[in-house]
RNA sequence: GGCGACGUGGCCGAGUGGUCAGGCAGAGGUCUGCAAAACCUCCUACGGCGGUUCGAUCCCGCCCGUCGCCUCCA
């Protein structure tokens, strides 16, 4: 595709992306509730995200990429009656809900830098936002889709004629499902709270005209998304499990208090299963995030570079399923190293003994943008990225260097970097520093005095010491190489 | 029960009405003192049964299986 198109869940359609001003990109995506360390549900989402907001920003659009930290309002089982999750971990924990507000929110910052996640621009928390939430409640029930009862406040859907038109729903067939159990003070089921009077006991509340309390679950992506992109904005996004009831209400909320289109592009990025099983922190079998870098698990035999991960996610679209086993990480591992290799390779290279040929670099960069464009077909583009490094590397080591070199390697900056933030990491981290290489120079010195005196019982031996440590030599016709492995 | 998605070679995983994904693993070969790397070659799959079609993995129907949402969840 020669154009972006980003497949839309209200429309269950890819659909050409056209922002709602010209060169700028509002985008929104359901951020972490932080009672607990990120998993590799997270990743997925995150990573598939960054993705998006880095290839926007590839394409010159100006991005404000908003991503909230729910803080507050989320409740462990019915919405009615349920415990604050923040409040639950805070009692477990023996510490205040800010505190591990806090503390989680650290966590998920540390892992997803660790992935190569770029920050949002603004990270909202829901309880710097009470205000905005508790007008945006006003503004509900000035506008008649709201109504009071005894301190609560609910959102009355029988007066939003979209209601369902997101997830595929029909209002009128949900009610003879009924399991949905009606709250005494609620006129209809599928009603939702936008504000909930607090008990005596709960910590997490406060004063709003309908007394004491605090906001419902869906409220506060409305309000902050609002305030910092405005009513009507370019791309929602967030996992498909939020689609219903969380995208579903938002929507109804938003456009009922502004009575304006929300969002005009949709996007849900699909689950991460383990053993075919959905991970979910409530289901008790995720892996945090952590726990796969240090390996310390009991399904992990080893820990797992955090660019691994990433590279393991990209590799599937991120609206499929994306199932874990280590098994499928170790081949991404391999993988992963033998493009980085092929990128070092060719942003290595030596201009200066650069041949008259040049490389279509043209066709490559359409090619990997093609792939993008179709609703960023990550695992596409790395089929074409290896297919294509693979032949340029071969030019390379037959001395023929492509004459636009250069462009190559600065085009690789911008999108094995840039882009898809697949970048090799630096060597040095073993400390590799000058003393060091000198040092295993002086030993492949040896090692070649005895090679050419078929001493190979003493080369072999110092190339196996090497590699115990993690050294690697690799004779070739210009002479011995080496690389630094972890 | 309602709504939705998926089922691809040893593994992971794209995609398409008629040549080819790609990666990992494996096999053979070239090169090399050996090894590694690199390069060449091979392993040619689309759950089952019908239908549409000159032709279907891709379209339609049914069946089987798996999963998600309907409750907080990325």
């Amino acid at each position: 595709m020669d154009t972006l198109h980003i497949y839309n869940t209200l429309s269950r359609e890819k659909e050409k992306f056209e922002p709602i001003k010209e060169g700028f990109v509002g985008i929104y995506v359901c951020g972490p509730t932080v009672y607990g360390d990120p998993h590799l549900g997270h990743a997925k989402s995150y990573v598939s995200f960054d993705v998006v907001i880095r290839y926007l920003r590839y394409l010159d659009y100006r991005v404000r990429y908003v991503q909230n930290i729910t803080d507050v309002g989320h409740l462990t089982d019915d919405a009615d009656q349920g415990e604050d999750k923040l409040e639950k971990q805070a009692a477990i924990e023996k510490l205040e809900p800010m505190e591990i507000a806090e503390k989680y929110t650290y966590n998920y910052f540390r892992d997803m830098d660790a992935l190569g996640v770029q920050r949002p621009d603004i990270s909202p928390r829901a309880t710097g936002h009470i205000i905005e939430q508790i007008e945006m409640v006003k503004k509900l029930l000035e506008n008649g889709h709201a109504y009071e009862t005894d301190g609560n406040v609910y959102f009355d859907v029988s007066s939003d004629e979209d209601y369902g038109k997101l997830s595929g729903r029909d209002i009128d067939e949900q009610e003879s499902g009924s399991r949905i159990e009606t709250a005494s003070d609620k006129r209809s089921p599928e009603d939702f709270a936008l504000w909930k009077k607090a008990d005596d006991g709960h910590i997490m509340k406060w004063p709003s005209p309908w007394g004491m309390g605090y906001p419902g679950w869906h409220v506060e992506c409305s309000a902050m998304s609002t305030k910092y992109l405005g009513e009507h904005f370019d791309i929602h996004g967030g996992g498909m499990d939020n689609q219903f009831p969380h995208h579903e209400c938002e929507i109804a909320q938003s456009k009922g208090a502004h009575n304006k289109p929300f969002a005009n592009y949709w996007m849900h990025n699909n689950m991460v299963t383990l053993e075919g099983q959905k991970m979910g922190k409530s289901l008790g079998n995720a892996i945090s995030l952590h726990q796969f870098f240090s390996g310390d698990h009991e399904l992990l035999s080893r820990a797992w570079d955090p660019q691994i991960i990433r590279f393991f996610l990209l590799q599937s679209h991120y609206r499929s399923t994306t199932d874990f086993s280590e098994d499928a990480l170790s081949g991404a591992e391999n993988g992963l190293r033998s493009l980085q290799e092929m990128v070092q390779t060719i942003d290595q290279a030596d201009p200066e003994n650069a041949g008259d040929t040049s490389y279509d670099l043209e066709s490559l960069r359409s090619s990997l943008e093609s792939k993008l464009n179709d609703d960023f077909n990550t695992a596409q583009a790395i089929a074409v990225l290896f297919e294509e490094l693979k032949a340029i590397r071969k030019d390379i080591n037959s001395g023929k260097i492509p004459a636009n070199i250069e462009e190559i390697s600065l085009f690789l900056h911008d999108f094995v970097d840039g882009v898809l933030g697949l970048w090799p990491q630096e060597e040095q981290s073993l400390g590799a520093d000058d003393k060091t290489e000198q040092l295993i120079e002086l030993l492949i010195d040896f090692r070649n005095k005895a090679r050419h005196e078929k001493n190979f019982e003493l080369s072999d031996a110092i190339r196996d010491r090497l590699e115990e440590m993690g050294i690697k030599l690799m004779d070739g016709p210009e002479g011995t190489d080496f690389k630094i492995e972890n």
